[in-house]
DNA sequence: GCATCCTGTCCCTCTCAATA
DNA sequence: TATTGAGAGGGACAGGATGC
């Protein structure tokens, strides 16, 4: 890619380009950012036959350029930034946003094919997207709601839309088919079929008019239901949730005798180095053996970031 | 057999937007 | 400006699965 210094009038946005969401507070930081160190990375641009350039990743920095300028027009006369094909903005807007602008179901998606396919570990990959491990297991979770398909694929989607919150996938993965059906019928759909309700609240959540449910609603419809309903049995439930409990209620049952510290920090900085090496023999191995550009542009990444 | 990783579950904390 | 509510993410556990 070639790096140019471009006008701020020669750049241009497009819509399809452009984030699907904003964060008010990262914009601002972004700003504050780019004011005080300047833009540390490029832009990505594509050449239009107008002479102009559309900005294929960086719509965000280029706003906080803008609102700079408008203060002060003195400032960034010209924008740092890659010139890329006009044919593959599209894989490289996705490649950029791998991790960032995914829907729940896409993101599981990613998860499962780096551990399955390019056996990547999942605590590496939690690493690379900046979550816990504990918030990755989510995404396992919606994978498996996708892999059960019919309703509970339905599930995801309602989720990908925002409809259901996506961050307790195990509330729904818990329950049978049946279960499922139950809890929709009589919590959710409010008189209507089941099919039509869902169709009904996807729908209406690709116009904008998102009618969302709370995790704790969630919980109160998909707990407490009949035995049957459930894909293990009562004890076994109860057993893993005194678990949590007991977690909760009674810290000072599970504390760990201390340590040395000077001890404890040299095990852990051997621990870290350990790990990292893994998860750069992991991740060489992915940009070597993917056949995925996509995954090998990542896997290069992480592997950079990680050393 | 042991070490490591993954799973399923719980409650808590933090962030952010909406509202008073 | 302070408060509130919702959602996202984190910490922790036991136990199962897997690989060496």
């Amino acid at each position: 890619m070639k790096l140019v210094n471009l006008d701020p009038a020669q750049l241009v946005v497009s819509h399809e380009l452009s984030r699907s969401g904003s964060a008010k507070q990262f914009e601002d930081r972004l700003r504050s950012s780019i004011e005080e160190i300047g833009l540390a990375e490029p832009i990505k641009v594509a050449p239009l036959p107008s002479g102009q350039y559309l900005v294929v990743d960086g719509t965000m920095r280029l706003r906080a350029i803008t609102a700079i300028r408008d203060a002060n027009p003195d400032a960034f006369k010209t924008i740092a930034a890659y010139v890329t094909d006009y044919e593959r903005r599209f894989e490289i807007r996705y490649q950029t946003d791998i991790y960032q602008d995914l829907l729940p179901s896409q993101l599981a998606a990613l998860v499962e094919h780096l551990h399955k396919t390019e056996r990547v570990r999942k605590t590496d990959i939690a690493r690379y997207i900046g979550v816990s491990p504990a918030t990755l297991r989510n995404y396992t979770g919606l994978w498996r709601l996708l892999q059960r398909g019919g309703l509970f694929a339905k599930i995801v989607e309602l989720m990908d839309v925002g409809v259901i919150p996506s961050s307790n996938p195990y509330a729904w993965l818990r329950l049978t088919s049946d279960g499922l059906r139950c809890v929709l019928k009589d919590s959710f759909c409010d008189g209507e079929s089941i099919d039509a309700w869902v169709q009904g609240r996807i729908s209406a959540a690709r116009q904008g008019n998102t009618l969302r449910f709370t995790t704790n609603f969630v919980e109160a419809a998909t707990g407490g239901l009949e035995p049957r309903f459930y894909r293990q049995d009562e004890d076994l439930r109860s057993v893993k949730r005194d678990l949590g409990l007991r977690r909760a209620g009674d810290p000072q049952l599970f504390d760990v005798p201390v340590t040395p510290a000077v001890k404890s920090k040299t095990e852990r900085n051997s621990r870290v180095k350990r790990d990292v090496k893994t998860a750069v023999r992991h991740l060489s191995n992915v940009t070597r053996e993917s056949r995925e550009p996509v995954l090998q542009t990542a896997a290069r990444s992480l592997r950079k970031y990680l050393q």
